[in-house]
This record gives structure tokens, C-alpha cells and sequence, in this order.
DNA sequence: CTCAACCCTGTAGTAAGCTACAGGCTAACT
DNA sequence: AGTTAGCCTGTAGCTTACTACAGGGTTGAG
């Protein structure tokens, strides 16, 4: 079987050949062999992990935290679903940030009539100007 | 009553010095008056909009969206109403997205059964690795 | 007068994940 | 042999929202 140069293997995995030397520095992707002539020279084996990474990836793991998938070859089966069930609490997190901001956001747009008065009495720029309500602003970032 | 120096109307707003400066090379604090030795000199207007900005900011409008609602005060309370109507639509298509990874990654890591068993087997690591399922696949980014 | 605390500008760094470009070799096709 | 597409390295840029620092001037208290 033939080796991949970087072009085969992004078209591949549908991913941009920079996208891949990036990984490649980022250790993601192992620096594979080269040819005489410095190219890059891929085995079937990368194509599964670019699919690996890329799958990842829509699943909103970071690119470290796939790093440490990647390296769990080697650990135990608990640890990687340790690792997902991080991943899924921190998912809900953003949901609850999500649904937080969502719910001011909503109240605050429910109040206003809309329509082409002029924006200087529109109860949502009122809202976010100075009332100290808006049902969020008790919500603190620290920074 | 006496300006307020950047400091202080960090004090006030709980920003930082840096971010006020920042703010207002991005236009969403407009430049104040100077003292002679070129001190910037605020008014309550200001603490206002900065606040304005922090709500926003806790609504999780970006800074572009920020500028926008600011110079809204010359607009219609509709075209106000669209905007946060906008966020609101944006807030609901991050929440699908999340709620697709989280259905996704829920799947495989229910079916892995944890332990101290080498990951090599993993379902985890084996759903993101090779089957064309996972039930996110056929999402495409694009890019 | 001295010293710390504050302010100024301008630039660079952080995080995350790429993307693009310059300048130069190589491979493949004709 | 010529042309073009592809590959190489290295560096810089993009996005968002800050944050930090260097190297200076100013203010105010003692």
C-alpha cells in the first residue's frame, strides 16, 4: 500500500493540509516518516485519527483535552469515561449559563412592545441601562 | 460635582483600568475630556454606560452587538426588539448544538462500562475512533 | 522635596484553533 | 525541458475580549 502525502490525507479526512502540520505541532498527529525529499509520508493509521480528532472536535472536546484521549491508550477504561463525563458536566454548565442568559434576556425582550417609537423609552435599553434587576445582575463573573 | 478619574470609575464599575482603555478604542466608551495633563475626566454618564455594557456583556451580547445597541438610542424600539430578538435565536441554536454533542457523547459513554479494564477496548475511545454511527457523524461543519 | 500611587501611550501577550503567506524545492505530466 | 501543482519551513494574521508591561509623566500626602 502506498504511503499518503499530507494533500491525500487532508482530502481524506476533509481537513486543510495547514490544519494538519498544525496538529502536528501540536502533537495531535504524530510527525510521521518522511521521503527522500522531506514530505510527509501517512499511514491508513493517521487517517483514523484525523477522524478521531475531527469527531472529537464535534463532540466539544478541545484540542487538549483530545490530546488526553489520544494518550489513553494506555490508561483504563474508567479514566476515559471520567474524562467524557467531564466533558458532559461542563456541557450542562454552558446549558445552564445558556438557559440563565436566555431567561433575562427574554424577560426583558417580552416587555417591549417593539413597533417605530423611538428607541429613547425602550424598556430593554432601560432594562440594561440602570435598573439593577434584569433577574441576572446578581450574577457575578469576578472579572 | 467632580469628574471621576479612569481609576475611579473602575472602582465604580468594577473594571479594570486596562478594559475601560480598551473600551474605548472600540468606540463603546466614547473618548472623555482631559485634564491639562491629559488625565481622562468622566461623568456619571459614563458609570452608566459602562454598567450598560457589563449587563450586556452578563446577556451575552458580544462587544460588536454592544456598539450596535448603543448607537441605538437614535433607532426605533423595534430595531432594539430585533436585535435582542436576534440573541435570543442565537441562544437557541447554541443550546440545540449542545444539547446534539451532549446527546452524542452521552450515547457512547453510557455504553462504556468504566473500570480499571485497559482503555484499549473502550467503547469511548472505539465510537470516536472508527464507526461512521456516534449519531453526530453526519454533521458537516464544513471547514 | 520626596515618594508612592496614580495616570499616560504604545505594544505585546494570552487563550483556542486555526488560516494564510512568503520564498523555495519537488513531482508529475506533457 | 517546461510548466504547474504540490510540498517544505517559518512566521504572521485572524477572532474575541481582555490583560500586562515598559517607560514615562502627574498628583498628593508627609
Amino acid at each position: 500500500m502506498a504511503y499518503l502525502k499530507i494533500g491525500e490525507l487532508g482530502g481524506l479526512t476533509d481537513t486543510n493540509i495547514e490544519t494538519l502540520r498544525f496538529y502536528e505541532t501540536k502533537g495531535l498527529v504524530v510527525a510521521p516518516r518522511r521521503s527522500d525529499a522531506g514530505y510527509r509520508l501517512y499511514t491508513e493509521q493517521e487517517v483514523a485519527r484525523v477522524r478521531f480528532i475531527k469527531r472529537a472536535r464535534l463532540m466539544g472536546f478541545s484540542l487538549r483535552e483530545i490530546e488526553e484521549l489520544l494518550s489513553m491508550e494506555k490508561s483504563t477504561c474508567g479514566e476515559v469515561k471520567e474524562l467524557a463525563q467531564q466533558r458532559l458536566l461542563d456541557i450542562d454548565e454552558r446549558m445552564r449559563e445558556l438557559t440563565r442568559m436566555k431567561a433575562a434576556l427574554q424577560q426583558i425582550t417580552d416587555a417591549c412592545v417593539g413597533g417605530g417609537e423611538p428607541a429613547t423609552h425602550c424598556t430593554i435599553l432601560h432594562a440594561l441601562q440602570d435598573k439593577p434587576a434584569a433577574a441576572v445582575a446578581s450574577q457575578d463573573s469576578g472579572g
